[in-house]
DNA sequence: GGGAAAACTGACCGACCGGTAAGTAAGTAT
DNA sequence: ATACTTACTTACCGGTCGGTCAGTTTTCCC
């Protein structure tokens, strides 16, 4: 059991991470989080110093678990299309409102200090994207793709899943299979090798 | 020449299609975009009725210059491949602040009142998304592309070129040659029908 | 040059925002 | 019992937002 963390704090992180998602940074106020909880708005700032701090705690614990999430796939035995797969498959088949912390974090970055935008934007490069270059590499350096730029594949990648991340191009259901099949195998055929030549 | 369009009211639109780019659309002020043209905020709205008007006449006009676009391109002669690589390449190579335009529709969409989201919707469907996915639906046919959903292959289409339509990711300068042959490439060599099997 | 319409300005408003200060009830250690 | 800490609440503040309105300047027509 998690012993030192307060049962309010991890509700509001709960309640902020569905609304933030749904409104974006500046549309969600703190009074919206109290209400929906209801406690006072001062309680909010109780558990985190301001707005940006409570944003920041939403996204980062969701880099965290997707790096080590990255780093059990890569740690697989198989191709590094097959841990792509992998990836894709463990992304989208989340729960919408998880997914959508990753376009939630690409989307209002601008809208942070430039503090928290540095902080942030350190621990994304470091923990997922360059997580993702790392596999786009090998992929090349093994001659499973072509010789692409990885910098260019991982935002291939991300953006052939990126429309996915909007929970209202799926009406907040479950991606059907053929999605999560298709995409994938664009990508992969995409940035494959071709056998014969 | 044309003429029933006053000059104050063209400068606000390229003045406040930059600013909202830039900020997003509840972070930028109406405040702003008049101090930017040294005029009173009130003047903004001589021209236009709310700040959402203004908004969606930032957006619009874009999309009808896009299904124009779209339909030239159609018309032309080739294959259906071919007409994807000229519409990459036209909408890649336009500045950073033109194509912009389409991740702040998609994106800011949900700030919108319900009426100006139907209506912004409809167009945004009929004279872009619906265009393209006719186009997917041709090479399908044609038995060019593997037989994916029509809607996928548009968002497959759309996604790839999603991380470019953030100004930042290129640093405000034109795309690298290398970048719109890349993304043409995979997303070509992915859905393309194998000539041998 | 007079008069009406068009194109603004300046001052202001209520709503709402993020954030804070002061107070308090309920534990907890001594 | 007392002192202190934790976890809040109530009340409020300065600032900013989108938007309005009465009045003033500019333009244009006759």
């Amino acid at each position: 059991m998690t012993q030192p963390e307060p049962a309010l704090r991890s509700q509001i992180l709960a309640i902020a991470q569905r609304k933030f998602i749904a409104s974006g940074y500046h549309a969600l106020a703190m009074r919206e989080i109290a209400e929906a909880l209801g406690v006072s708005k001062a309680a909010l700032y109780y558990h985190f110093k301001d707005k940006e701090e409570l944003f920041l705690a939403v996204l980062l614990p969701y880099l965290e678990t997707m790096e080590t999430t990255l780093d059990q796939i890569t740690a697989l035995p198989g191709s590094t299309g097959e841990h792509i797969r992998t990836f894709v498959r463990h992304v989208l088949t989340q729960p919408a409102e998880e997914r959508a912390i990753i376009r939630l974090g690409s989307q209002e970055l601008g809208q942070l200090s430039a503090a928290s935008r540095k902080a942030f934007g350190k621990v994304y490069q470091e923990k997922f994207i360059g997580k993702l270059k790392a596999l786009a590499q090998r992929g090349v350096d093994r001659g499973e793709f072509q010789p692409h730029d990885p910098e260019i594949i991982t935002w291939a990648l991300l953006g052939l899943m990126y429309p996915y991340f909007y929970p209202a191009h799926t009406g907040n259901r479950p991606l059907p299979e053929a999605v999560i099949e298709s995409i994938t195998t664009i990508f992969l055929d995409g940035i494959r090798q071709p056998k014969k030549r």
